[in-house]
RNA sequence: UUGGAAGGGCGGAGAAUCGCUUUCAGCGCAAGUUGGAAGAGGAAAGUCCGAACACCAUUGGGCGCGAUGCCGCGUAACUCAAGUCCGUUCGAUUGAGAUACACGCGGGCGGAAUGAAAAUUCCGACGGAUAGUGCCACAGAAAAUUAAACCGCCUUUGGACGCAAGUUCAGAGGUAAGGGUGAAAAGGUGCGGUAAGAGCGCACCGCGCGAAGCGCAAGCGACGCGGCACGGAAAACCCCAUCGGGUGCAAGGCCAAAUAGGGAAUCCUUGGAGCGGCCCGCUCCAGUCCGCGAAAGCAGACGGAUUCCGGGUAUCGGUCGCACAGAUAAAUGAUUCUCUCCGCUCGUAAGAGCGCAGACAGAAUUCGGCUUACAGCCCUUCCAAAACC
RNA sequence: CGGAGCGUAGCUCAGCCUGGCUAGAGCACUUGGUUUGGGACCAAGACGUCGCAGGUUCAAAUCCUGUCGCUCCGA
């Protein structure tokens, strides 16, 4: 994970410790944690200790269009945590939940709004 | 060739890297890891019908409720049997049985449009109005029980006027041909008949009843009889016949260990908490047992069912293999390259450039149907226009 | 998976059951009056594919069927 071994990057896997999966750990995230909207998503987040995996539960609600969009928008969503789950600076448990604005969007822009509510939280470590 | 209508079909291909789900194989004590294979649709949608399947209920019948309502044929999942080919494709075997008052096809009858007709096309919730109750606004004299006299027509009585023919006023009666109202006025046309009229009589048509014969049937129907009785509407209530028990995979099951919470047992022993200054004591909790009642999990559920070979007590191993999405905060994705389709621009052409393969849309127990959405392309038939022969 | 309801003027609703009358009410809008001016008030007016399509009927917002959209509920 440090700098001192660049030449195998971690592996960018997404299995099933990686997500959230039962209602009481989306409602405690989004009662506890901390919150913030930017762009065409809402992120909720809990700090983890140390060590622990950081993982990630996405809300696509029947606002943002039909079955095919929401899809999309929580394929979108979970592809960018999954390229930059290793760049946070502690490991958090995330909630991610979509905004009608995402419907439509591609990879890049989703991308762009998810490192800039990053960012503006200041999980990232640089 | 272009445009339109109807019907049917297709709904990009190949590859690389990083990932996800299922599964197989190898390595590993295990966590895991490596490699292979497979991984959304014609509508997966709406949930509008029906079926399968599961559980609950159930002697039989009645009432009620709902659905269906011309005739014939056909069809799924499913079940059974045979066979074990093909290897992933265009197509993953064959045969038989079974169910549908889902639906499809054909036919009959009815209606509408076009037409001189023959006919063609389209549509039809297509049992019953003589089982009963109720309804038919407005207009009109009258709207359904024996129909019904507003105008008119005819006969006639009385009065007035007039030389008379006759006119007019009032009344009595006959009359459904004509006018007028209406969506609809109680058969139609013609001839006779009559004071005027009238199925009053006759012919044809229509209607009703019967019927040789034809057709699997719905039904058609030569011919005969009847003077005509039967308005509409059952998508008003209703009657008749047939069918339907209910709930739905969140059905319905299972769960080693452990648990929020619960119940039981037990104060013998152990720990903790409370009352108390301390001990004894008392109370509570845990420890013990029970237990799917919440979460989580397994299975239902997507299958190697079956055959053959070898050994065995159960059964195990191998082989062939009709299988070939099986998720559960819910996989089927992201980035990139090449080709092709289509559109636009440039170009005489070859071709070049641009446009995110660009539409509707994401499996959730299974199957069949119906309906709705859909960029673009292909095929068949028909129609119209243009060009050519 | 199952169930219930709604769609009528720009907005909120009535009328539908039991078909016929001019599709109506309030707010909003327009014009005129009143006022020094505005508001309020008074008078007049305009505003409707009754979600869409088909059917039954002489006649449909109303009855029937299909369809589209929206809202809510239960396990």
């Amino acid at each position: 994970m440090s700098a001192e071994t660049p030449k195998r990057p971690p592996a960018l896997r997404f299995g099933r410790d990686s997500r959230l999966a039962q209602s009481r750990d989306f409602a405690r995230v989004r009662q506890q944690g901390e919150r913030l909207a930017l762009g065409c998503l809402i992120a909720n987040w809990n700090k983890l200790p140390d060590g622990a995996k950081p993982k990630l539960g996405v809300v696509t609600s029947k606002k943002i269009g039909g079955a095919p969009e929401r899809s999309r928008a929580r394929r979108l969503l979970r592809e960018s945590f999954r390229l930059h789950q290793h760049e946070f600076a502690q490991p958090v448990e995330l909630v991610l939940v979509a905004r009608n604005s995402i419907a439509g969007k591609n990879f890049a822009d989703v991308e762009k709004d998810f490192l800039a509510a990053l960012n503006k939280a200041k999980l990232l470590k640089n």
